[in-house]
DNA sequence: AAGTTAATCAACCGCTTTTTC
DNA sequence: AGAAAAAGCGGTTGATTAACT
């Protein structure tokens, strides 16, 4: 059995006190960051190092950037999660200045809906209930789309130590592999806001995403390609 | 102005992963 | 190599604020 983490009856728990904050920044500045589990002892607090840890990590942290997100940062963690599902640290480690709880946060009021509105699958990133396009050739990517899909779902719930990946991400990493035309690239860099996005079934300007049918690995459905 | 609902975000909880011994 | 401890992560909750009736 593990141990807890700590003393439940001699910690404080909800909302931080000036006085805790800059208890907190001032020990993390005299000592830095250490470790967590003795810190709240050394800086008379009365946390569990958990908390200490997001306190800082989350808000105290010098370089947070606080504020409203940018259009271009918006942009990317959609980009982001296309790529690599849930895994909050590491987009936030994409966005400078950026938590991986604010990005989560901002993801699930903002972002999520939006891509809902737009009729697209937040989990996925692919268009809800489309007419499927007639395109015959390119059997060799359109037979086997389902048991893709169902394979990227096989994987998320497998229960192996590193299969703690969402749909989006896993998936677009199976599919992408032996397709180039996604930019795996994950240096950063401020996506293009001047590209204009298209829908290829009538060509009208989309609203800031594109959709290109068998982009990533199917032209059985359309699927989104961010940002071309 | 008061009550209700929706949206937002800080913080907690429990699990997984990594590190240390 | 295995166990325990520590750190990290993502999902969820609850308090607060804003918008609406």
């Amino acid at each position: 059995m593990r141990k807890p983490c700590c003393d439940k009856q001699d910690t404080n728990k909800g909302a931080w006190s000036k006085q805790e904050d800059q208890k907190l920044i001032d020990y993390i500045r005299t000592h830095g960051e250490g470790c967590w589990r003795s810190l709240p002892k050394a800086a008379g607090l009365h946390r569990c190092g958990k908390s200490c840890r997001l306190r800082w990590i989350n808000y105290l942290r010098p370089d947070i950037k606080r504020g409203n997100f940018a259009q271009d940062e918006e942009e990317l963690i959609i980009k982001l999660h296309a790529l690599l599902g849930n895994r909050w640290s590491l987009i936030a480690g994409r966005l400078p200045g950026r938590t991986d709880n604010e990005v989560k946060n901002y993801w699930n009021s903002h972002i999520r809906k939006k891509l809902i509105k737009m009729g697209i699958d937040p989990n996925n990133h692919r268009l809800n209930h489309i007419p499927r396009p007639q395109r015959p050739q390119r059997d060799d990517f359109s037979s086997n789309v389902t048991s893709k899909n169902e394979a990227c779902k096989t994987k998320v719930t497998s229960g192996g130590n590193n299969d703690r990946v969402s749909d989006a991400g896993s998936c677009l990493e199976d599919e992408t592999s032996g397709d180039s035309t996604l930019n795996l690239d994950l240096t950063i860099s401020v996506p293009s806001l001047s590209s204009t996005l298209v829908d290829e079934d009538n060509n009208k300007p989309q609203n800031s995403l594109s959709l290109v049918p068998g982009a990533v690995g199917s032209d059985e459905l359309p699927t989104l390609l961010l940002f071309r």
